[in-house]
DNA sequence: GGGCACCCGCTTGCATGCAAGGATGCGCGC
DNA sequence: GCGCGCATCCTTGCATGCAAGCGGGTGCCC
């Protein structure tokens, strides 16, 4: 997903990069050259890099006018949050239904553990990195494709919300540790249901942070 | 979605018609140049369309070798079936929760109506034209810009299973007409856990087809 | 006969040229 | 002063040229 071609995956990860960290604010009008003459590039592999940005809808781009970026609507945090329950409720059901979570209980453990200090540390970047490492495993332990390919475009617009609205305060990080370990404990009693439910609790809890 | 560029667009909807249909299998290799000829273009257009299909995971391009088809997963079918109900189950629990069903009621009930003469008349196209415009309406209903564009991915993958497997069988069609009854009779009595348990059943009766 | 190297044709990656469409601002007419 | 039209600059859409990577087939050598 880095490296399909050296030229214009440097431009996608650039651009993509620069918009997920609210560098570049929504609205703000790019042009191909003016990206092109920043990394090096001609017009050619930075086009390729605003298509693919366009399918995954971070920008939008109009016919002989330019690429804008697209704005951050009010709603953006509630979708995204209804969307990353929807999906991982139904993979952690589908791993208690085929019976699969003993492969995945392992690692979420050790990532819990990790996160748990990085909560004590109050090192906040790698808590967050953690945290997506849980969800993902979950995602990814239900073995089911689009999910997965549904999740990263999730966590993408998850991260630029992160770094356009409050960073998460230190104090929340505790109560995720907890909402994780009963997500794990969940799917080690193979419920389904209490995952759905705490998973709910965990979503609403950030929620409230946006 | 369908004219961003007249060259390029036309490109796109010619190649992704014919894998939805079928008419390119799993795995056949195809070229830009070919596919430029066969519609009078040169390769940039038809390069363009290849991103926008590799992005939606129809096709792979790997790098100077050209585009394959993806092939069909076995385990395709459930994933898709599985995150339409996720999806749509979320949005007929928001459209509960925002009171917003009255908006879309109407519309449902007016495509339900329809749904009923053409399986009445077994024309099966039709049939399945409306069914998909029944659950369009709830994902649009519920104004999750994120779920409707989700869905939209499922649909094309879904109308290439059909197009694949078999076709549903006439006598299915009175059925799946009941099951949208009862989804429009939850949304209306705003019991978002009924929807949920119909649509569960709803899609367990695709799941059965393939 | 078997194995290896090379070459050729295929493919795309990227740069560039040309032309068309849209927005802006200036100047002219009123 | 106000409004309209035009010219210009900006943007991208698409075609094409060139080079590089990959695969298949052939021919050589052993």
């Amino acid at each position: 997903m880095s490296d399909p071609n050296p030229a214009a995956g440097r431009a996608y990860t650039h651009v993509k990069t620069r918009i997920l960290s609210g560098d570049l604010a929504g609205g703000t009008l790019v042009s191909e050259v003016q990206v092109g003459m920043e990394l090096g590039l001609s017009r050619t592999p930075v086009h390729e890099a605003f298509l693919r940005l366009d399918a995954e809808r971070l920008l939008t781009l109009s016919s002989r006018k330019g690429a804008v970026i697209t704005p951050i609507s009010p709603r953006e945090a509630r979708n995204v949050l209804e969307m990353r329950e929807a999906v991982e409720a139904t993979a952690a059901r589908r791993m208690v239904e085929d019976g699969s979570t003993d492969k995945t209980l392992p690692a979420l453990a050790s990532v819990l553990e990790r996160q748990r200090v990085h909560a004590a540390e109050g090192d906040v970047d790698r808590f967050v990195a953690a945290d997506e490492e849980f969800h993902s495993l979950v995602i990814d332990g239900s073995g089911n494709d689009i999910a997965a390919q549904f999740y990263a475009q999730l966590r993408d617009r998850q991260q630029r919300l992160r770094h356009l609205l409050l960073r998460l305060r230190p104090g929340d990080l505790a109560g995720a540790c907890g909402d994780h370990e009963h997500l794990a404990d969940a799917l080690a009693k193979s419920d389904a249901d209490e995952y759905a439910r705490v998973l709910h609790a965990h979503m609403a809890r950030y929620e409230g942070a946006l």
